[in-house]
DNA sequence: GCTTACGGTAAGTGACTACTTACCAATTAC
DNA sequence: GTAATTGGTAAGTAGTCACTTACCGTAAGC
């Protein structure tokens, strides 16, 4: 789990991935649709997309002339995952922090 | 929620950051400890927990000569919360899209 | 007092990456 | 058939960022 890849998060963190990847959770759409509503070039929603598909959070089909992109539960579901575990963690140790105040040591 | 900074993933995407907060949510450590565990020299690691500490991932506190660092599961609920949120919707677009199949279309 | 350990900051650099324009393939419409 | 729409890819570039070494401040030990 901590050799994790993780590269869902890799994708997320660019602000255009995330709202690329906002725009497909919504509904389903085709990338020119996604090109109109942002501030960027078609191209580079083409390559945005490739990179989301290839971490698994976004799926394609064709329909007829256009490429439609949904969002993938699948993807999503790893990044929960991987949070969920440390968030365990992390309340556990904040936790001890909490209860050892800085005037513990002598 | 779609315009949120989410600077939280942008932290956690960087690898060697990633493994600095999974160390501090194993348990709290000091920056020396975390730069003998880490391939990367002691000032990249406080550089890294600078990053962290700002967007809430982790909390610091002087501990005698050294500064001990600890996750702190506010920043990461932050996190589980944007997932969480977009779970729904990529669910409720994924079974739109299994529900029309590609040869639907006339 | 002086020395040692710990850690934050400054400055500089190399690599990565998000973006653009240009081009090409495939499907639809006529 | 040709023309138009849609979208993926190539090549080049500018900006960001993760890393290093060097330096400085502060607390503990003698």
């Amino acid at each position: 789990m901590t050799t994790y890849q993780l590269q869902g998060l890799t994708a997320l963190a660019d602000p255009t991935r995330r709202a690329i990847f906002e725009l497909v959770a919504d509904r389903p759409r085709p990338v020119g649709e996604l090109a109109k509503e942002l501030p960027v070039s078609r191209p580079a929603v083409s390559q945005h997309l490739k990179v989301l598909k290839e971490v698994g959070l976004v799926t394609d089909r064709a329909q007829g002339n256009r490429r439609v992109y949904a969002a993938n539960p699948d993807g999503l579901a790893e990044l929960r995952a991987y949070l969920d575990h440390f968030w365990d963690q992390a309340l556990a140790s904040f936790r001890d922090i909490v209860e050892q105040t800085p005037e513990d040591q002598p």
